[in-house]
RNA sequence: CGGGGUGUGGCUCAGCUUGGUAGAGCGCUCGGUUCGGGACCGAGAGGUCGGCGGUUCAAAUCCGCCCACCCCGACCA
């Protein structure tokens, strides 16, 4: 590939409004353009490296048996009826009419095909397990796309399904997917951890993610350098340690004029927030208003609480006032009409919490008076959200750390949630026709790219894993006017392909700098630089990543340049 | 969807407060000198100033509406 031919439009400057590493260095590499918000065009460079992704997760769903596919993004709205996502997705979901005025959506995911196809083509348990997969567009309409290649509208990704007779067969599928998994981001020299997912409200589904090191991540997780615990923050566990009780005034009302706030409460008494309760008032799909209760430290976990009271969201001004017969800021526990969830934190201890009338606190609140407070009942729970620092909850000895992640993979167990609604059964060996019991598996690709470069880069560019760089090695030419540096280039970018190598050759007649800068953006494991000697047959070697450069005499290039990728 | 911000040659931006001839750097073209870490000199090309409407003798600049993009939040099979 010659540099003077390709399109690779490397750029001097950060693209504006670009904050993430990986969007910065993409753009500047030459090997994505953005079209709009989310919408990307991967230009050669950055298609090749998607190639090499797409490769290696092919060749390692093949390997635990998973059977390639494809399936179409255009969809009929009936599908999505039938499983019931038709009307439970909302604006994320592309829709639109073909031309007969028919409903059809854009697929986000690819659950209700595999479905469908599986209630057509699966019969008997002898059919069974299968395991499908394909690798294919995506389309969602995200609320807000960010950080490049991150977050986007649309987006090739691998997603594969499971189909088995029962649970142990499930889990056995999905034991094979951490073994594929694992093995891709290896290959793909990514630093990732499996963390536990959301399990979600259908109870018993079990899911895991796969968090990639990022600071440019979304997403938070916890984990325990000790025993290896780890979760997305909203999830994780949070131990509690014993604290000294602080001095609280007895039990009674005490003015607080406009102190609202737990920063301003904390303030006003002159005590660490961890002194009081807060209360918020939330509104449960399933049981109305409810009070969750926290420690005024403590954060809530939106995901905990949603696992005792269900669906839910936060209350309008208007709705608490109407619910508790004061404004937020002095809503307390004592007494409520509401149902309470508190935090597990609060089975201890005395605290100052809202009195439920304007301007005042009420002081000496323990757990004790929650249960007469309440006649709604009052139920604990962990709500509080884990924090670095915290006490790993599961060897109870580590401290929680937390770090910034980027998922680039997940694995679910569906269960029957597809199979059931949309009539997707199976004969066993009795003749009785049964739910056939399912899972789904997803890798986003450019998301594999963007966290190898939030993980391998410096100031001058790119360092990629050698198994997905666009090239392995980069020749770049000296004086592209010398005929003798020039004859050598030639003739090593006319060898090196046929030795099994990618070769980039930079040809350009343009300065040396420029093809210094341009390689070490571009980020190809090796360099091969023809110049002063070329004469004598010596080229120099420069491995990207540790930037150690070497004088090799032409003959060597191919052991040298062996031995360089073996290691990057 | 709420809050904030930005739209000016291909790219990154200045100019807008205080209305009056549209600018810089990079990139691009041509000529010359350079030539191992983003060289230099000279000559050029290239812009409906996001769109529509309004105010004004006059609008990139002031006002209104719309659109696009970015950031924070909400949301995220």
């Amino acid at each position: 590939m010659r540099l003077s031919q390709l399109l690779l439009p490397t750029v001097k400057e950060d693209p504006a409004g670009a904050e993430a590493v990986s969007h910065k260095l993409m753009v500047r590499a030459g090997l994505v353009r953005q079209l709009a918000a989310g919408i990307y065009v991967f230009l050669p460079a950055g298609w090749r490296v998607m190639r090499k992704i797409e490769a290696i997760i092919r060749e390692e769903m093949d390997r635990i048996g998973c059977q390639e596919l494809l399936m179409p993004v255009l969809q009929p709205a009936d599908i999505w009826q039938e499983s019931g996502r038709w009307d439970e997705i909302q604006e994320e979901m592309f829709r639109l009419k073909d031309r007969k005025g028919a409903d059809m959506a854009l697929a986000m995911t690819h659950e209700e095909v595999i479905t469908w196809l599986a209630a057509r083509e699966i019969r008997s348990y002898k059919q069974l397990p299968q395991l499908w997969y394909h690798i294919q567009t995506k389309e969602r309409d995200e609320a807000r796309p960010k950080s490049g290649i991150l977050r986007t509208r649309e987006f090739i990704m691998k997603d594969s399904y499971s189909l088995d007779r029962d649970v142990d067969g499930l889990q056995a599928s999905y034991e094979k997917h951490m073994y594929a998994y694992d093995r891709i981001y290896d290959r793909c020299g990514l630093e990732y951890l499996m963390v536990d997912g959301d399990s979600g409200m259908m109870g018993g589904d079990i899911s895991h993610e796969y968090m990639a090191y990022a600071d440019a991540g979304e997403d938070e997780i916890a984990f325990c350098e000790g025993c290896g615990y780890a979760a997305n923050v909203q999830l994780a566990g949070a131990g509690l340690d014993e604290e000294p009780q602080l001095e609280i005034p007895p039990f009674g009302d005490i003015e607080t004029p406009g102190v609202r706030t737990i920063e301003e409460v904390a303030g006003f008494f002159g005590l660490p927030a961890r002194a009081f309760m807060k209360a918020l008032v939330v509104i449960s799909e399933d049981e109305g208003p409810v009070m969750a209760l926290l420690r005024g430290d403590h954060e809530l976990s939106e995901l905990k609480l949603r696992r005792v009271i269900g669906e839910f969201r936060l209350a309008t001004g208007d709705e608490v006032l109407e619910a508790q017969g004061v404004e937020a800021g002095f809503v307390g526990p004592i007494t409520t009409p509401l149902p309470v969830v508190a935090d597990e934190a609060l089975c201890s201890g005395v605290y100052l919490a809202g009195a439920n009338k304007p301007d005042h606190h009420k002081s000496g609140v323990s757990a004790e008076q929650l249960a007469e407070a309440t006649p709604a009942g009052v139920r604990f729970a962990e709500l509080r959200e884990a924090r670095a620092g915290d006490r790993c909850p599961q060897c109870g000895e580590g401290r929680l750390k937390s770090a910034r992640t980027i998922e680039i993979g997940n694995i679910f167990q569906l269960g029957l949630k597809y199979s059931v609604p949309m009539g997707a059964t199976y004969l066993d060996e009795a003749g009785e026709e049964r739910p056939i019991v399912m899972g789904s598996y997803g890798i986003g690709l450019a998301r594999i790219a963007a966290a190898a470069i939030e993980q391998h880069h410096d100031e001058r560019g790119i360092i990629w894993p050698r198994a997905i760089a666009p090239f392995d090695v980069h020749v770049a030419l000296v004086r592209a006017g010398d005929e003798t540096q020039r004859a050598l280039a030639e003739r090593l970018c006319g060898e090196l392909p046929a030795a099994g190598f990618e070769v980039v050759f930079d040809d350009r007649d343009v300065s040396a700098g420029i093809k210094f800068a341009d390689a070490d953006l571009l980020g190809c494991p090796a360099q091969v630089v023809v110049g002063k000697r070329a004469a004598e047959g010596v080229v120099e070697l420069k491995s990207r990543a540790t930037g150690c450069r070497e004088d090799v005499a032409v003959h060597d290039l191919g052991h040298a340049l062996r031995a360089l990728l073996a290691s990057a």
